[in-house]
DNA sequence: GTCTATATGTAGATAGAC
DNA sequence: GTCTATCTACATATAGAC
């Protein structure tokens, strides 16, 4: 790996554990074994190598995610696939933590990855729910987008409220909960 | 309003804005209108006046969801409440973005009101579902407390959703569609 | 490409006068 | 209780040598 990736591979890191606002240039140098001198040469700033690490973060997290959505043959298995996934609650989500930093939300460029790869999400999940709907396995009463957006907002919610008791157990009930709630919305809810 | 409060308060608005991480005592003090001295006089440091803003912002947060969960006669109906009160999407959850913060989860001191906040909050939600299946409102088949979970991650996540998104929609979508779930999990899913 | 030197501002606090 | 002075460290760069 050459100084430019280690640069970048060291600022996903510290800005999934410290955000951008708590995350300095000397901390992710540091990290990465490379001078000053090095990483200006390579970017531009801080602001230009946290756009280029959270661009990386994106699309990582978008191949994970999108392998999972489709994983299994009914709605509510491709769901449970993505929502059951192994994680690491009390590190949160490497996307997801920036949207709650104020620099990143007030840049575009910063929270661009941000917006794409939640937009993406939601509409990944919709589609599935839609599918649902129209086989006769989900109730035809339930909104796609709108459950779309509840199954995303559970797991960004879950990481939260295991951080804040600091333990992963709150997060593995919310998303058992998302799926007990998807699994009453099947047309038979024994399946 | 006294100094003090005044502190306390400036301290509130910035934690909420900008987390723990990116507020400086200096921040504090020019909103409140307050010299250096005159915070440490009051405050040892600036965790320390984090904290008591902290305390305050959770005890106000109770509060108003304590009155919102008490709307109403169903399950659903409470639940709906505290789902869909009036809320500001694209400022985020100013107890739940604490979570976040590395500095935060890092100190017991500081993560003590975030902790019981939602531990009291699941709490509840969990006994207002068992209530729900209990009378016969709700099937059985869902657990309360992953119910809960899910219901109190829906609105955390939601925040995430929106500023991501840079509009309120998305929140929107994910508590109706924590709703409309609930709703498919009534035994009489029509009502 | 990488290094060292230098620069300006802020973070977070202490000390002591008033 | 509040003010001003002072302090050490870090944030975020730029300049120019190697």
């Amino acid at each position: 790996m050459d100084t430019a990736e280690r640069l970048v591979a060291s600022a996903q890191e510290l800005l999934w554990e410290r955000g951008y606002v708590g995350t300095s240039p000397k901390a992710i140098q540091e990290r990465a074994g490379a001078g000053q001198g090095s990483m200006y040469h390579h970017f531009k700033g801080k602001p230009d190598l946290a756009a280029a690490a959270m661009r990386r973060s994106a699309a990582q997290l978008r191949a994970q995610a999108d392998a999972q959505l489709a994983e299994g043959d009914t709605a509510v298995a491709r769901v449970g696939a993505y929502l059951m996934r192994e994680r690491e609650p009390l590190r949160g989500c490497r996307v997801g933590r920036m949207a709650m930093d104020p620099e990143v939300i007030a840049s575009d460029e910063l929270r661009e990855p941000v917006r794409d790869t939640f937009a993406w999400l939601r509409g990944r999940l919709a589609d599935i729910v839609a599918d649902g709907i129209a086989a006769g396995e989900l109730r035809p009463e339930i909104d796609a987008g709108d459950t779309a957006a509840a199954l995303a907002a559970v797991v960004q919610g879950g990481y939260v409220l295991a951080r804040a008791a600091g333990d992963r157990e709150p997060f593995d009930q919310a998303v058992r909960g998302a799926l007990g709630l998807l699994r009453a919305a099947a047309t038979d809810p024994a399946a």
